[in-house]
DNA sequence: TCAAAAGTGTTATAAATACACCCATGC
DNA sequence: GCATGGGTGTATTTATAACACTTTTGA
């Protein structure tokens, strides 16, 4: 499951210029949404010895795009070519002590780099969808372990990200009726019913199934590249995306009423 | 038209507690949209001896909920009791360098203060919805004039302002088709054609007469208090909310499909 | 041949769109 | 009475939703 590093001072690497190379008070953090048939998931990890998980998150340079370091951010972690979106800023001033703040002084690090990561954060959250099965976990330099949870057991998670995830899942089933954004968290090649039980999973609810498919089909984006045999069943046929399809359906900004 | 106030130093009221009470790097920055029938217009403010307009904006204390920093700043210019929302965080490095970086040296105000005022920002941006009737035009700590910028026509806005206001249209268009938030542009009481007129005004296009108004009264949230009466030609009927229908639509995210 | 899931078709209802037609007013 | 914009009705098309029926497979 969980996929571990003990390598306890690889904060540093990342801090490898201090702390004022960052922009102060202001940090990123993601909604890294997977799709574990028939879950949703999200990303998450935690610094060694502490109880809690926390999304990924990252800083941001004095002279960098917010935008840049949101994937420069991500890219430690082991994620690129991804869809990516930002979607709010959380700037209340207590967010960080909601609920269990995480302990720095646990890592060894400086005096300097623990009042540093402990100040008021306003945080700008972003979403991200990928290949479940593609993403190679890896802890990243900011924390030492990290793994897939399931977006309704969001119970064990710091400070407000719970309330984070809860808003991006929002968002993200907003984007999902007005874009067929989601087929980026599907593999290359998926099937219908796999597209209607990633919807369910999103939206929290069951939809029809002769309705799904002919809504998915009327938008052209999808293309059949054969049929998938593995059980004592009526094999489901396979789709890709029509990439020409998928950018022109981007820009019509057709709605997918479920 | 535009308000003016030459008092070029209130800027230092504003600041009266220095500027490390704020925190760095961070401003918001407002798109008021206003209904001047038939235009949509957007509240712009300028430093005196300026060549250029600039969004409302302001500064967060360090122990304020970004949140309670929008309505404090807005209170600053006179506005209040009006519907907002964050909408995007803007955070290109380079967005002040864009076009016509605001000059403070002709303030007069303090190295340390210009040193501030000038650093990089990343803004994050709210729209606001204001009664263009009530509003009393007031250029705020900020600014020493003010006045109505019409939504097509933002050559004169400085930075990345521009572009700032154009996504909160887009922003708005999509909440208008979601939520009936548009009736905060309008007075207490006001007639279907003027609502259809402002609809018309932010989504830049036309509308069935008859559609729109089987729609709107369909919802439920208008209530017919009278008519109007003023020229040579049939009076229009006027309507005020249903404030208990009006929250419950709010809830219920019916869609407004025009 | 059977169960299970995939695929397809049918029907009823509701929504969107584009009109046409009538109405109330001041001049 | 007439020009003007406001209010209402209708017909067509399109979308939504619920459901039933058929197909394909491995066991």
């Amino acid at each position: 499951m969980a996929v571990q590093d003990q390598s306890s001072y690889k904060v540093k690497k990342y801090f490898e210029h201090g702390v004022d190379v960052f922009l102060p008070h202001l940090s990123i953090n993601y909604i890294v949404f997977g799709f574990d048939n028939p879950n949703l998931k999200i990303l998450v990890q935690r610094l060694f010895n502490q109880e809690f998980w926390l999304l990924p998150g990252g800083y941001i340079y004095k002279n960098e795009n917010v935008n840049d370091a949101a994937y420069r951010n991500l890219k430690l972690s082991g994620l690129h070519d991804l869809f990516l979106r930002q979607f709010k800023t959380f700037g209340e001033a207590t967010r960080v002590t909601k609920k269990s703040v995480p302990k720095p002084e646990l890592l060894g690090i400086s005096k300097e780099l623990h009042d540093w990561v402990t100040q008021r954060f306003v945080t700008v959250g972003y979403y991200a969808l990928v290949d479940f099965n593609k993403v190679k976990l890896q802890p990243g330099l900011l924390s030492n372990e990290c793994t897939w949870l399931d977006i309704n057991e969001l119970d064990d998670l710091a400070m407000d990200h719970a309330d984070i995830v809860r808003e991006a899942r929002g968002v993200l089933s907003e984007d999902l009726l007005n874009f067929p954004v989601v087929a980026n968290l599907l593999p290359d090649s998926f099937t219908i019913p796999e597209l209607k039980q990633l919807y369910e999973s999103i939206l929290d609810r069951s939809i029809d199934r002769g309705t799904f498919r002919k809504k998915t089909m009327k938008s052209g984006i999808l293309e059949k590249v054969g049929k998938r045999r593995n059980a004592a069943r009526r094999p489901p046929d396979l789709y890709k995306l029509n990439q020409e399809q998928y950018i022109r359906s981007l820009m019509k900004k057709t709605r997918f009423g479920f």
